[in-house]
DNA sequence: TAGTGGTACTCGGTACTACAAGGTACTCGA
DNA sequence: TCGAGTACCTTGTAGTACCGAGTACCACTA
């Protein structure tokens, strides 16, 4: 699959909110998740920036806990304010995804 | 809906491609079409951009009509490459999709 | 004990895209 | 003649993902 960068641009967020929402977890595991799902091409530099976004939004509580394999790791996890963003983003997105929908089928 | 222009990036100009491949058309009604299409906040200099985008890329042959209702209109329709970008979209949309679909489920 | 590879986080700069805001210009009806 | 609707264009800005490089810690091994 080539180059799906652009198309991500607003999606990335709402995915990271996801995985942080359905078990709380760190930033190396994020992007590992994240690659298995597909999205090959998101590398570490990207998820970290939308990370702390996210705690500068105030969407998430952070917890740092030694590693035993490495660095300590920093675990996030939602906070109201995140799942209220996390629902907002699946709104939005079904939204956009049933218009698209709509235009390919040339539909009105 | 509030704003959906960072969802949008990268899809956008797919849109204006399926749109321009049904029908030859122009900026102005592009526009529109979007709009109804539930797009609200899209605005024509974002249209134009994109057209001039496709344009210097190659994907569409443009020809300059009389209106009888204001200036001229350039109407754009998709060519060989413009077919073949557009189908690449539509390939690069269902993976992401897809891929997007997965993690909503909690699914593997 | 030095080297390698995997884990884990940070930061500065860049490219791309949609939007804001303003402008130009043509036609028609009041 | 003036406004509204049609139609196009341009410059600048903000937001987001990526690149590349750096720091640091640990386990294993030659």
């Amino acid at each position: 699959m080539d180059d799906l960068t652009e198309m991500l641009k607003g999606t990335l967020e709402g995915c990271v909110l996801e995985i942080i929402g359905s078990e709380e977890t760190y930033g190396y595991a994020i992007t590992r998740r994240l690659n298995e799902l597909g999205f090959a091409d998101v590398v570490e530099g990207t998820v970290y920036t939308i990370l702390l976004r996210l705690e500068k939004n105030g969407f998430v509580q952070v917890t740092k806990r030694p590693s035993g394999q490495g660095p300590p790791r920093k675990f996030y996890a939602l906070n109201d304010a995140g799942r209220d963003e996390l629902a907002a983003f699946w709104v939005k997105w079904e939204y956009v995804t049933e218009r698209i929908a709509k235009l390919k089928e040339g539909g009105k």
